[in-house]
DNA sequence: ATCCTATCCTGTAGGC
DNA sequence: TGCCTACAGGATAGGA
């Protein structure tokens, strides 16, 4: 899945090669979305030129001269890609073709369609729906413990699923959640309004950490991800628990173990992160006590991101 | 207000 | 070999 780390590569990426070009035309494979992509957008990009790239949470915002944003997010499977020169054979679910003067284009690849292209008028952008209520970016802040005590106080879902919503932090998604975590010494388990300030204060910079390396490293592919120049991040092999499941724990060799919380997997190690530094919330798995049954049965190959 | 689940979607692994 | 099923999890609408 793509989070911040990631859209941060492709956002860099995009500064390097596509500001400063100025669109020609634009075809649109007119398939749905998680939402209908303007039909009009063609012809309202048709002469533009790309002045910024930024980036808010996992959000992507492509802004062009005369005011106008596109408001993009890669959901699961989402994909910007420049070619230089375009390839001969085309590949499947490219929702869009942006062709550039040169006959270099910039494409939206997107098999599971749950990603956005949105065309927003750039003054508007705050009051954009998806926008709005995005926590903090912890790249563009960098968290501290007290902020995260103030954003917890009363919560009382797990640090887990704290960490996993946009509208407390923007940019943090399954994969680095655990890494977090783990670093932290924090049970995931843990209700978020219950641990203790030191313990944010860890969580804090171990988030700029793990972020700060994922993007060192081009983001985390283990399958879908790529960078604008189609290639996998390499992040994966600096992952010490996602995916991991009985493997030793790289700090003191435990197994790690793999829970279900809000339906989503999570990762950690019994021994490093000890329970007990709160009191846990009420969250089950969605599919009854039995956790091995939504055991992921791949390997490291597993279609994700 | 807050929390939680179902929903969208496709590629892929694994079972038979 | 090939068909079938379940699972992966971004955001979000709507229910508890």
């Amino acid at each position: 899945m793509p989070e911040l780390p990631e859209v941060e590569t492709v956002r860099r990426m995009l500064e390097s090669s596509v500001l400063g070009r100025t669109v020609r035309s634009v075809r649109l494979s007119g398939l749905k979305l998680r939402e209908r992509v303007r039909p009009d957008l063609p012809r309202r990009l048709a002469g533009r030129r790309f002045v910024t790239a930024r980036r808010i949470g996992k959000y992507l915002l492509l802004d062009l001269d005369g005011g106008l944003t596109i408001l993009s997010h890669l959901g699961m499977s989402g994909r910007w890609l420049f070619h230089a020169q375009v390839p001969r054979r085309s590949p499947p679910h490219v929702h869009a073709r942006i062709r550039f003067a040169d006959g270099s284009q910039l494409w939206f690849q997107d098999p599971r369609r749950f990603g956005l292209l949105r065309l927003v008028e750039t003054e508007r952008l705050a009051a954009d729906p998806s926008l709005a209520l995005l926590g903090p970016d912890p790249v563009a802040e960098p968290l501290t413990g007290d902020g995260l005590l103030a954003l917890a106080t009363g919560a009382r879902v797990s640090v887990k699923t704290f960490l996993l919503d946009q509208r407390r932090i923007a940019g943090i998604g399954n994969i680095y959640a655990s890494e977090i975590l783990h670093r932290a010494g924090l049970d995931p388990r843990t209700r978020a309004g219950a641990v203790r300030p030191e313990r944010w204060a860890m969580v804090a910079r171990e988030t700029t950490a793990v972020l700060g390396e994922a993007i060192d490293r081009f983001g985390t592919t283990f399958s879908a991800y790529r960078t604008l120049w189609n290639e996998p991040g390499s992040n994966g092999e600096n992952l010490r628990v996602y995916d991991r499941r009985g493997e030793p724990c790289q700090t003191c060799g435990t197994a790690i173990r793999r829970i279900v919380q809000g339906a989503r997997s999570t990762f950690f190690c019994p021994r490093c992160q000890p329970a007990g530094q709160g009191r846990r919330p009420s969250e089950r798995p969605v599919s009854g006590p039995s956790s091995r049954r939504n055991a992921p049965r791949g390997g490291r190959n597993r279609a994700r991101t």
